[in-house]
DNA sequence: TTGATTCTTGACCATGTGGTCAGCTTTGGC
DNA sequence: GCCAAAGCTGACCACATGGTCAAGAATCAA
């Protein structure tokens, strides 16, 4: 009775696998477009080579595929989110979080969009894990955030503000990549582009919270710019 | 032969003004909320009660509606991108720059949206504005930065990274707000949580591109915080 | 080869879509 | 009071939608 579950085990045959490989990166696409309502299934089967049967065949229904998109970006979200404590370099910490999150954007910009636009409708399906997960995840962060004010490290801004500020300035390359472009006159942005926005956007927020590096220069083995 | 011209004449009897008021307010939200293409003309019909035919008839069809919709909010839009000049004062510019920014996502948050949801979606209406009129609006107030930093009046960032940084992270408040709400457990906003908010962005901009006060405190009358 | 499981897909269905239209009522200037 | 213009709207249309299903095709372990 053990029903497909939705964590990433690699369970079905090579061709299921692959196919539901081609139905996801298309249903990714074609949602952060047109939204959960706007987006056709019909338009996602031609995305994927197959006919709309078939998408259905694998996915149950457009709700469950939406569904399970938003559980596959979440997954990556948190895989992104790790640990911090008070006791590391503020100076770090906030680097590696613009940069990871950066990352996120220029890896899974179909998914940042798809993000987005369910946020943008209301988070109808993602208000749990907003007001859940997330929201106790923000806490933590800024519990620490706000340790290192009363140390004297940073300035003592409101945590939670600066976390949507790093948030909403990553996110915006992929959510607005068409403004970006267009404003820009790019046809797309290059690694060196992206790398040169992390440093200013890192330098910004640094120097505009006003953080400083510990006094005793400890040694923490921290930084995990990669994703995984 | 002239057509009823989408300027803001306020020509037709007071039926049609007040019903066309209703549609677009409706249609603002439902297309916000569920994209182009996910908005259907029954509900912007329903929520601004009036029958179908109704909203055909003012409208004349869903695209119409749709794009005056843009119209307006660009409208709004540039009644905000007031003219700097590189003699202004920089901490003064910006900070009014984030201001109204900030009342933007205030006022009009489901204008706000409805711009996001037409970028996310690859601008298929906009892309002649965002890279005509609004990206000569950016590199002009480009060029200004840029001349206020050769002048030693804040750091060489690149100006047009700023300006998407400021974009961006005022525009979150409307358009992630369900996203805000959910993590901060509150029922919206206050008036006190954005005025935090706002000295909080424009602390850390002004701190975080080491913009200096100019030496001779020349006392020109800008900083238009209201839309209008 | 067998037989069960998985895969494939065109036909089909009820419902919703944007849009048209004809005929009605209301309005407002004269 | 007249009447043209404006406003109103239910009925209707062709088409797209998400989803079902049955019948066949491919796969694979025994």
């Amino acid at each position: 009775m053990a029903k497909i579950d939705s964590s990433s085990e690699q369970e079905g045959g090579a061709i299921r696998r692959r196919n539901e490989r081609a139905i996801l990166a298309a249903a990714e696409r074609v949602f952060a477009r047109h939204g959960y309502r706007g987006a056709s299934v019909q338009e996602i089967a031609e995305q994927a080579g197959l006919p709309k049967s078939n998408v259905l065949y694998y996915m149950g229904s457009k709700r469950k595929l939406y569904v399970r998109l938003l559980e596959r970006m979440m997954e990556r979200w948190n895989a992104m989110l790790d640990d911090i404590s008070a006791e590391d370099d503020p100076a770090e910490v906030l680097s590696a979080f613009i940069r990871s999150k950066m990352l996120m954007s220029r890896r899974h910009p179909e998914g940042s969009r798809l993000f987005a636009s369910e946020i943008l409708g209301g988070a109808p399906f993602l208000q749990e894990y907003l007001s859940g997960e997330l929201r106790d995840w923000v806490q933590s962060r800024a519990a620490v955030f706000r340790e290192w004010a009363e140390r004297g490290l940073m300035d003592p801004v409101d945590p939670v503000w600066l976390i949507f500020l790093i948030w909403s300035s990553t996110q915006h390359y992929a959510d607005f990549e068409a403004q970006v472009l267009g404003i820009t006159g790019r046809e797309a942005l290059s690694d060196e582009d992206l790398e040169r926005i992390t440093e200013f956007l890192t330098q910004v927020v640094i120097k505009g919270c006003g953080v400083k590096h510990p006094a005793a220069q400890a040694p923490s083995e921290r930084t995990s710019l990669t994703e995984r």
